[in-house]
DNA sequence: AGTTTATGTCAGCCTTGTTGACTTTCCAAG
DNA sequence: CTTGGAAAGTCAACAAGGCTGACATAAACT
């Protein structure tokens, strides 16, 4: 492959393979389109209910941890309070968001999803679900081992500690 | 709360071994978080212009096919006419692209990067390729294959188009 | 008692998306 | 040649969701 000698932005130290600027370029792509499809669907829905990106995250992020603080979201997020807050308002005002004082520390507001939030957590994920299900099973396993593996190393580093120290619920030691 | 066997929101012909829930949420959240970490780069020397998201996404796609009409631009971008052009015009305005009205159709306007516009591209991509470079060389050439597969497969079809036939620059075959 | 921390809130600004209405240019079919 | 419609541009208005800054309150820490 390749008559001309493919041009990298490095040296020609690189394994010629797979790191030329052509494939990177292609990687950059794939992230932009990619992203727009998986969150096409939950967009989609999250119109009907007159909600944003926004909220689905929050959503999410509550659901994967349940009685997580008001921070330590917004560390997640990577936001600012005030965005947040905007954001938490209208879910804790439309019954989706229970937000209870902490009993160790007073300050803190422990986030929990309600019933109703619970449904529609449930709908979005599903919908993301679906099309991530869609493309690991075309892909297949090796594809998705890769896939994780260069999404990790693209993370900033503080943000793979978010990432990693998911599945169990315990978003803070709640009492 | 739950520790039952793990949960496939399919039925249990699934292949176990990677399309349970729990490892399509950690798939959802590795796009998020690794989306994030993919613009942050950018956006840092987009801030600096006083340009945003949108202003990079319209020098990329004008940087890779250089001459495209402003209605290609727009289906790839999936944004309104309105939305594009404003951001549009602060650019050639700025003096980063040009207009150029079309040979063939007069109503069609054909877009390049001037120098400066060509300038800012090299910046902005190369702190984009060099995340993309480092992920990648860290994961390995089999782990890349794998990440492009899936995120082929979670475009939309109209999308993966767009996505498939970069390369040449014959961004609509100017004359 | 004084400081720090966690949270909430008000006000205002920016980018970037949206819809709707209208104009100009100009190709192409009748 | 006339006219229909496509491509592009423009103006106006609006919303989501980022941001900053300032300020309030309660609780915890020192």
């Amino acid at each position: 492959m390749a008559e001309r000698a493919p041009q990298t932005s490095m040296g020609r130290s690189e394994t010629l393979l797979f790191l030329t600027d052509e494939q990177l370029r292609r990687g950059i792509e794939a992230m932009f389109f990619a992203y727009r499809g998986f969150t096409a669907d939950p967009d989609k829905i999250l119109q009907e209910y007159g909600y944003g990106r926004a909220h689905h995250r929050a959503i999410h992020f509550i659901n994967r941890a349940p009685g997580t603080t008001v921070n330590n979201l917004l560390s997640i997020l990577g936001v600012t309070k005030q965005s947040l807050n905007r954001v938490l308002r209208t879910l804790v005002d439309d019954g989706l968001v229970e937000s209870r004082v902490g009993t160790r520390d007073k300050r803190e507001r422990h986030l929990y999803l309600t019933e109703a939030g619970a449904d529609l957590e449930r709908q979005l994920s599903e919908a993301q679900r679906n099309r991530m299900r869609a493309a690991f099973r075309n892909a297949g396993p090796e594809a998705v081992a890769g896939f994780r593996a260069v999404l990790e190393e693209m993370m900033d580093a503080d943000m793979r500690r978010h990432y990693l120290d998911g599945g169990d619920g315990s978003g803070g030691g709640a009492p």
